[in-house]
DNA sequence: GACAAAGAATTACACTTGTAGTAATTCTTT
DNA sequence: AAAGAATTACTACAAGTGTAATTCTTTGTC
């Protein structure tokens, strides 16, 4: 069972199931969403719905309250999307995109310590 | 001007011109995509006929022979495709992406070396 | 000069995505 | 129990995408 590709407005609400540990009311989901975006709370709630239809998020109902929690593991999604978007992008070669966003990149010296940490552990 | 969002069927024929450093006519195109796909000639033209319209590929008509080359570069294309990617998985943050990548990375000792130069160059 | 082949242009069609309105149901309060 | 509020369920609709068939146009060939 591999649930759907998660849509980029989808991920806002995944982000945010993500975040809380604890399932949440769709109530909640759309008073943080509205901080951050201007979608009406039908849209939220439409996209949450989909999310639910794909099998990204489950609906737990302990004393009749709807509540969302994620069904997917944001470290799988983000293992998903990132492969895809090698594969796509960079023709599944991952040194082109390394230097390609290393060099984009801003990197505090710590930063610069870990990631040569585990470079240094590959080698 | 910023031509339209590429999409990853279209991706693959923007592969193609790019990797040709001549432009060329749609049935080299169709040529080459019948080895990696199982796309039906039209379905080629159709996309091709697309990117055109999205202004990222543009025609040109030397003795009168349609001739299809790239009217964006691959690095802006690619730069703009990481940025977004950056955006809505990563947050924005290269530092998660890098590490992300990097773990799952397997490099050789070079790979690694042109790197750590690039690392280097930046602290 | 008519015809066939190749390719360009137009049309098609189902599915997805962003965006939301409307209807139905359920909970709360009086 | 009825009215009103909150939330869920259903429906909608345009734009974008994958996938292609059909039609139009040009050009080489007999």
């Amino acid at each position: 069972m591999q649930p759907n590709k998660i849509t980029e407005a989808e991920w806002s609400i995944m982000e945010i199931l993500w975040n809380a540990d604890i399932p949440l009311p769709s109530a909640t989901i759309v008073e943080i969403l509205k901080k951050q975006t201007s979608w009406a709370p039908n849209t939220i709630r439409t996209l949450l719905n989909r999310l639910v239809e794909k099998g990204c998020v489950t609906i737990l109902k302990p004393n009749n309250k709807f509540l969302y929690s994620p069904a997917v593991s944001r470290s799988d999604s983000i293992e998903k999307e990132s492969r895809s978007f090698l594969e796509r992008i960079f023709g599944g070669k991952t040194t082109p995109l390394l230097l390609h966003f290393a060099e984009k990149a801003n990197l505090t010296p710590e930063e610069l310590h870990s990631l040569q940490a585990i470079l240094k552990n590959r080698s």
